[in-house]
DNA sequence: ACATATCTGTGATTGTAATCAAATTTTGGA
DNA sequence: TCCAAAATTTGATTACAATCACAGATATGT
């Protein structure tokens, strides 16, 4: 791993390197933070914490991707927030929250770093550059749950999946030659529960995107975009 | 009007004492920070700012609501926010956000707060207790939306209707003998584009909760909820 | 208080997605 | 590489909500 800060190769492997809330600070203040980080490991399907945990701590990802999910009455799981490599979450246990608000379960094996109320409260007024990164990213997180917000509001059922690929492409995606190649985060199933519709429904809407040939799936991870200004124009993001 | 700062009457209508985010100022460095703020009235349907207007001011609700939304591809209005007395919006385009990603329109007659970048940034750095005011209130705008997203969810149409309900409960809901009266900030046609659904279901699903005994509308813009714990069964919000 | 414009409720029909039930493909571990 | 488990696709049927059409109720301004 190579990083800004450090001449040659990393082999602390800071998490904080990679995560823009931290990007203000000096080499020493990062070692310093570094220092107070505590670090876990956890395997695809394990719980980072559940809902109604009180935890306090804020967790950021080193590596990996974290579905945060709550539980429909009728027992499906309903995504609320996909996280990956670089974000954060468990913030709200720190700021006035006292509960969890929803189920945190790693998509893929996943390596986090993790600060102590304490120790995030010391660094925030010692750093106060670091408040305005944090409202920055919040922003940010804001603006993805409204696209996503929008993308569950557009009645026609490609539309919301459309929408949702946008987003993925968005996040996830990598320009290649014939289009955006996306990894997707999600199963059929996890897109499904991400949308609130039936997993079938999905495959087939994918499928009928496949045929108009706006995507072409690649395994089941990947799909790649080949016209994207079609899903733009289906789902009102073409601004 | 009263407020914590001033002795008797508050002749002044400071938005300030009625937004938490300021709640850890001083009265001095209150009546400061209002010297640069500066007044806004609208009409109901007038619009605040545009999808895609490059604003660069963070506004302050003193008094109405205010809407916020996109228009899907097809045509209709998709609404992402609901914002009263005491919200802030607008605060993305002030920390790197480029443009609006919603148009603003007032609900009823509304009066609002303005503060230019300049000011604010100046405000921030002066008073850092204030960033994490944000941070909170931030974090209280994710939690709701959150809570709206599983609302959306949730695929049964009376459990998302139940959970837009209880959310309104929360904010605008008042604590009556019988249950909960709720004024309801959007009209069924604001419910339904807010959920994504034909208004026609809207009525007919609250026609249903009224036959179920849950619910008792009181003219058009009131509702008054006689059995909560019925509707969060609904929509696994008893936690 | 009245009148008008807007909003809301109800019925009939149509369209679309959920559900149920297999068959098939993909994936990840031995 | 192969095998078993998991995930996905496909088909047939059913249920539910969108749409269209209009009647009725509410609200707003004069």
């Amino acid at each position: 791993m190579k990083c800004d800060y450090c001449t040659g190769e990393c082999s602390h492997k800071l998490c904080m390197h990679k995560v823009p809330i931290f990007s203000s600070l000096s080499p020493e203040e990062m070692s310093h933070i570094s220092s107070i980080i505590k670090h876990n490991s956890y395997q695809r399907g394990e719980v980072l914490f559940s809902e109604g945990d009180s935890l306090s701590s804020l967790i950021i990802i080193n590596e990996g991707s974290v579905k945060g999910f709550k539980i429909t009455p009728e027992g499906r799981e309903q995504i609320l927030h996909v996280f990956s490599e670089g974000d954060f979450f468990g913030e709200r246990n720190l700021f006035g929250g006292q509960q969890s608000a929803y189920t945190a379960e790693a998509l893929e094996p996943t390596k986090t770093c993790v600060f102590t109320k304490d120790a995030f409260y010391k660094m925030l007024f010692a750093h106060p550059g670091i408040a305005v990164k944090i409202i920055e990213t919040l922003e940010d997180r804001i603006a993805r749950m409204e696209s996503t917000m929008q993308s569950m509001g557009v009645r026609s059922l490609d539309g919301r999946i459309g929408g949702l690929l946008l987003d993925f492409a968005d996040k996830y995606g990598e320009t290649v030659p014939e289009g955006i190649l996306i990894r997707l985060p999600l199963s059929r199933e996890g897109i499904a529960n991400f949308l609130g519709v039936a997993r079938e429904t999905v495959s087939r809407k994918l499928g009928q995107l496949e045929s108009e040939g706006v995507i072409r799936p690649v395994g089941n991870k990947t799909i790649l975009l080949l016209d994207g200004e079609t899903l733009k124009a289906m789902t009102g993001k073409d601004s």
